[in-house]
RNA sequence: GACCCGAUAGCUCAGCUGGUAGAGCAACGGACUUUUAAUCCGUAGGUCGCGGGUUCGAAACCCGCUCGGGUCACCA
């Protein structure tokens, strides 16, 4: 059977286009060769950015030979001259080069090159040495092939000018990077930096509040009821319950149920989820930290949100050096971080958004007069906003989007902040705060409601709204609110969208480039 | 959900006022024992997102659909 019959492979495979079948072919060819072509593993004793610091700097006219290492990882440019041939591995530490010589690995082994390809996984033993050129090089004594790449990746070449790796053919659809973000990260080396830098922001997040003794708790993402927000949810069914279960859309009501319970300081850090848009800022699914204490008012909690923030940059910033560098998903160049130190400057809401309008007190306009004055800076429909509504959309806009460098605003009318702590000395305020940087909502945070007549009021008038069809109203939750008859601390409450946070920190202005694998229409 | 823009080879892109598809890289064959966007010679590779229409003729013009991007609305 030396001729070959290009039938698609039985299993429902289909349509080999020609780069994917000379892979098949290649992959017949090492089995027939005696070659197994997906290894078990490999005795690694070093990695290629370890291999390359081994060699001493390079001496004029000295031809030093390092010791022997023991690398693998893909193949990720591949240079054959006829009986040698040079190579790049790429670990997750970096790339090293590889020599390949007829002479010296023999004829047979040197064949089974024949069978390569980019994007393959290989293991290599040899004595490193410096090229004519002083690049460290592996030369290569024994090559293994640990796994054949069937599929080519979107590899582009790459070229370095003046310091600086420029690349050609990039692998730049924004979608297809995401959508595919398994090859999104087998090509780019800085994308995985980003989403380590992530993982590191994260673990600093829970170093910082573990050590200040707050608990790492988990609780319910399916509710029967879901409250702690105001977004629409998912819903979905449970068969054996016969009853229908929403994805939650806030941790809240969970994590002070268990202060109630005398865990005085919990955190969670997890998913939640809102049936709503999609686009740069929004992903359907995304990360919330929340964390509460007990016996701290909104002050307190200030000064953990700053501390944190230090905290979660300095782990970016040991990840991604100062400059950042980062581009976005969409090509976007990411900006520079503004310098930020604590304390945060404090805005108080009232006199900040009147003095930014002009008139001597914004609470004690007529709801119309808000109306005109959101009208003229650009908000639709006013005539369909609520008062509390209208007075956020001022909000936005005369003040939020014009605060570049990390600022609390403290103080928020009762009418926009339903689930917080009258002010001491002013009812008709709040002990509310939200952080602000980049004209962006990083936290949101309050003195916590602890008073349970009162919750139930509110409850009842979010319950109102939904029976009158607004599906981002909750209900009322009994058990929540038997949960805090029996007694709740004062407590202060903070929630931060990790996501958010990141891209901040990053300068990107993507989620794209915060999520690993965003949600996406199917292809 | 509304409006605007886009979809061409595995990747990155070109393709004029309609005349029947191109480049670089990747691939395949050949040459080459220190190259590095290796080089040189040659070859192959495309239901031009899908469906319909106009036309002698459509990648291009028109309509619908799918998917994506941007702006807006909702929101963290």
């Amino acid at each position: 059977m030396s001729e070959e019959t290009p039938v698609g492979p039985p299993g429902g495979e289909v349509d080999l286009n020609f780069v994917m079948q000379a892979r098949r072919d290649k992959l017949d060819a090492l089995v027939n060769l005696g070659v197994e072509p997906f290894a078990y593993g490999f005795d690694r004793s070093h990695f290629a950015a370890a291999a390359v610091a081994l060699m001493p700097p390079a001496i004029e006219g000295e031809n030093a030979e390092g010791p022997k290492v023991r690398v693998a990882g893909r193949i990720v440019a591949w240079r054959a001259h006829g009986k040698t041939t040079f190579a790049h591995l790429m670990d997750p530490s970096g790339r090293v080069q590889l020599y390949f010589k007829k002479d010296q690995i023999g004829e047979p082994q040197y064949a089974v090159l024949d069978c390569f390809d980019l994007g393959d996984f290989i293991g290599v033993t040899g004595v490193l040495f410096r090229t004519r050129t002083g690049e460290v090089t592996v030369r290569v004594e024994e090559v293994q092939m640990l796994s054949k790449s069937l599929r080519p990746l979107p590899f582009g070449k790459e070229e370095v000018v003046d310091g600086v790796t420029v690349r050609h053919s990039a692998f730049s659809d924004g979608e297809l990077r995401s959508r595919q973000r398994y090859a999104d990260l087998a090509v780019h080396p800085e994308v995985r930096r980003l989403f380590r830098a992530r993982s590191a922001m994260i673990t600093a997040i829970r170093g910082f509040l573990n050590d200040i003794d707050y608990l790492e708790v988990e609780t319910p993402v399916l509710q029967p009821l879901y409250g702690g927000a105001t977004a629409r949810p998912f819903t979905t069914h449970h068969a054996a319950l016969d009853m229908p279960l929403y994805l939650r859309i806030a941790d809240e009501l969970y994590l002070k149920r268990l202060i109630v319970g005398g865990l005085e300081r919990v955190y969670e850090i997890g998913h939640d989820f809102r049936n709503e848009g999609i686009d740069r800022t929004h992903n359907p699914e995304f990360t919330m930290l929340e964390f509460y204490e007990a016996y701290a008012d909104y002050e307190i909690m200030m000064t953990r949100v700053e501390k944190l923030l230090v905290c979660a940059h300095g782990a970016v910033t040991r990840v991604l050096g100062e400059e950042r560098n980062v581009t976005g998903v969409d090509g976007a160049k990411g900006e520079a971080l503004p310098d930020f130190q604590p304390p945060f400057p404090r805005l108080d809401w009232l006199t900040t958004l009147s003095k930014a309008m002009g008139v001597p007190n914004v609470m004690e306009l007529e709801t119309g007069a808000l109306a005109a004055a959101a009208e003229k800076v650009g908000v639709q429909k006013v005539g369909t906003l609520s008062r509390p509504k209208l007075l956020d959309e001022l909000f936005q806009f005369h003040v939020e989007s014009k605060i570049d460098t990390p600022t609390f605003v403290v103080d928020y009318p009762l009418e926009l902040s339903p689930l917080a702590k009258p002010k001491r000395g002013n009812p008709a305020l709040t002990e509310r705060f939200e952080l602000f940087a980049r004209g962006k909502e990083l936290a949101n945070a309050f003195s916590e409601l602890n008073d349970p007549l009162d919750q139930r009021r509110r409850f009842e008038a979010q319950a109102k709204l939904k029976a009158a069809g607004d599906d981002e109203a909750s209900g009322v939750d009994e058990d929540y609110l038997r949960a805090m008859e029996y007694g709740m601390p004062p407590t202060g409450g903070v929630g931060i969208g990790m996501d958010r946070l990141f891209m901040y920190l990053t300068g990107t202005t993507h989620i794209r480039d915060a999520i690993l694998f965003p949600t996406m229409r199917p292809e």
